[in-house]
DNA sequence: CTGAAAGCGCTTACAG
DNA sequence: CTGAAAGCGCTTACAG
């Protein structure tokens, strides 16, 4: 395996030239470093990273933890971050945890306690304070995206406006009998995601003097198609007082509601408007009013935050206020029409 | 930052004996090693990876090349290959590559050939020679899941019976007019799964007899809902000769192929049987008969392989024959019944 | 069972 | 602009 004592003997210079042609830091002067990199083009030298982050402390190398992987906001956010690591030159290494458990507590005490990554971005996890303080104590940069928990940057959507504003869009259709589908966790953990979507929800409909309705009206379930077509079933199962529209918590549980509805002879819109929040890459087929937010450039952004905490001067374009909510947008389709007189 | 000679003063013995004890490796006495684990527990010592490595010459890290992490089977892969790494103690560096092009370059020639991983997993790749070539050189054992390339291990379900399997079924049905949604590159590109799969259906089609009717009847689309969905909606476009039964080459492109039916007013399966391939966790939801294959246990599998070409002595079961077929199943759900007389 | 020493492959002050 | 030397934090023969 060559070494970069190999490429300093074939280039006729000393490892510390070699060192600095190669890596741009120091004067060398011209003719010498196109010397060093022809050597090095030619026994196909590539530094050690092991050996380099020994001496400069750097890994370049960015621990990432999520809960899913597979799920669409989950997915993009990732894509997102690598792209923008891969381009800073960075690694990613995978951590991909949910609830707590022996697993998260081994990820958070071992893997990134050690000094393997430079820094983390957690995407929607509910960070303890356990967690927060072992992150704290190891010095390593850190920012949460789209969940809750003390300390690092925070990034994310205003969960509670978009839930709000969804629910606003159906009032504002004529809706009275809406219902929420909500995420799980959503009642107890008022500060997660589901919780603050729920949050808005419930506040739009306190706004309109519908605040005994919506409590009744809120069935949790995973937020995930199936989870989205079970809820909804057993939401728009009662008969009688069968909401004219469904606020779902996410896309995918929105395509399930669709999906339900279907199954149960309810045209959408016609008998049922539905609405949900993502701006899923499926969202167009479906025809589905949501909430859009943008979860691959959140993850660039998150890896802006991190790069600029990291001191990488590279980093261009000033970052946004870290109080600001990333953007979002309703986008009305088919899926949502006047409530039914 | 606690090192390794913090914790042998307090331990009161040598930086060679405190490695010891803490690694497990050369015989320490128990009393020392207790003493040993109490001081580095005090301080809170974490030995440092890189130092380690570059005298091991293992970075207990394994690289993992995906082209999408948002589609249901290599999330499932991925999750898969995650678990079972995180497990044996090995972290996950993430290459989310597609198609050729500069950061698929970037990552075979700079990222992988760097001495930062132990070993490669790559999932759904149509490995290039010059990639297989750069891998071996690099002397880097790798495995191959689900794609193709020459050397390295290879894994995967036998993708051509699963086409033909899944078209059988539907000519066991009674059908005759058989149409077959086909992953991009199914025709260009018949070593690749997308082209496993069609050549498998035109087997099947051929052996029953069908063989000019088949050709006609496929028609290639992106491996996801909007896929199928649009592919679907083209196959079932033409009303005189509207097959009775499509073949979905991967679930997803089935879920919409069954929405672009319900669009066009076909019940499924009285007017149109639907059958895929992957066994997603949303099949039953929508009632699809599937050839079910099993990724997260792929990514286990792969796993397994590479610590075993690794030499982990850890890996208990054998291995299976490199040589067999990945296991897959044909579950029978609603989505499928006999032709239409 | 334990310790002193060498060395993994780099980078970085420090001189010149 | 370039080189000799030290050192990052470990592990591993080699002695004892």
């Amino acid at each position: 395996m060559a070494a970069i004592g190999d490429v300093a003997r074939l280039a006729g210079v000393s490892k510390a030239t070699a060192s600095r042609a190669l890596s741009g830091r120091g004067h060398v002067a011209e003719a010498t470093r196109r010397r060093v990199e022809v050597a090095a083009a030619e026994i196909g030298y590539i530094a050690s990273p092991a050996a380099a982050s020994l001496v400069t402390g750097r890994t370049m190398n960015v621990g990432v933890v999520i809960p899913f992987v597979n799920r669409w906001f989950f997915g993009e956010v990732l894509e997102g971050i690598e792209r923008a690591l891969l381009e800073a030159g960075y690694d990613l290494t995978l951590y991909n945890v949910g609830s707590a458990g022996e697993d998260r507590d081994r990820v958070f005490d071992f893997f990134l306690a050690r000094k393997r990554v430079d820094a983390v971005i957690a995407v929607g996890v509910d960070l303890t304070e356990r967690e927060t303080a072992s992150l704290d104590r190891r010095e390593k940069p850190f920012v949460s995206l789209g969940g809750s928990g003390a300390g690092g940057a925070r990034l994310s959507i205003d969960d509670r406006a978009a839930g709000a504003l969804a629910t606003e869009h159906l009032l504002h259709l004529g809706h009275t009998r809406i219902a929420h589908l909500a995420g799980e966790g959503a009642a107890s953990t008022p500060e997660s995601v589901p919780g603050c979507r729920r949050e808005g929800f419930l506040e739009a409909m306190a706004a309109a003097g519908h605040a005994s309705d919506a409590d009744a009206h809120i069935v949790e379930a995973e937020m995930t198609m199936p989870g989205g077509y079970t809820g909804a079933l057993q939401l728009l199962g009662h008969p009688g007082r069968r909401p004219s529209a469904v606020f779902a918590a996410s896309d995918e549980m929105a395509f399930g509601a669709i999906r339900a509805a279907e199954r149960l002879g309810l045209a959408v819109p016609g008998d049922l408007s539905v609405i949900g929040v993502d701006g899923h890459e499926y969202a167009e087929m479906f025809g589905l009013t949501t909430i859009e937010q943008y979860p691959g450039a959140q993850g660039r952004l998150a890896v802006d935050v991190v790069l600029h905490l990291l001191g990488e001067d590279a980093v261009a374009d000033p970052l946004p206020d870290s109080g600001a909510p990333l953007p979002t947008r309703l986008v009305v389709r088919s899926s949502t029409t006047a409530a039914p007189r």
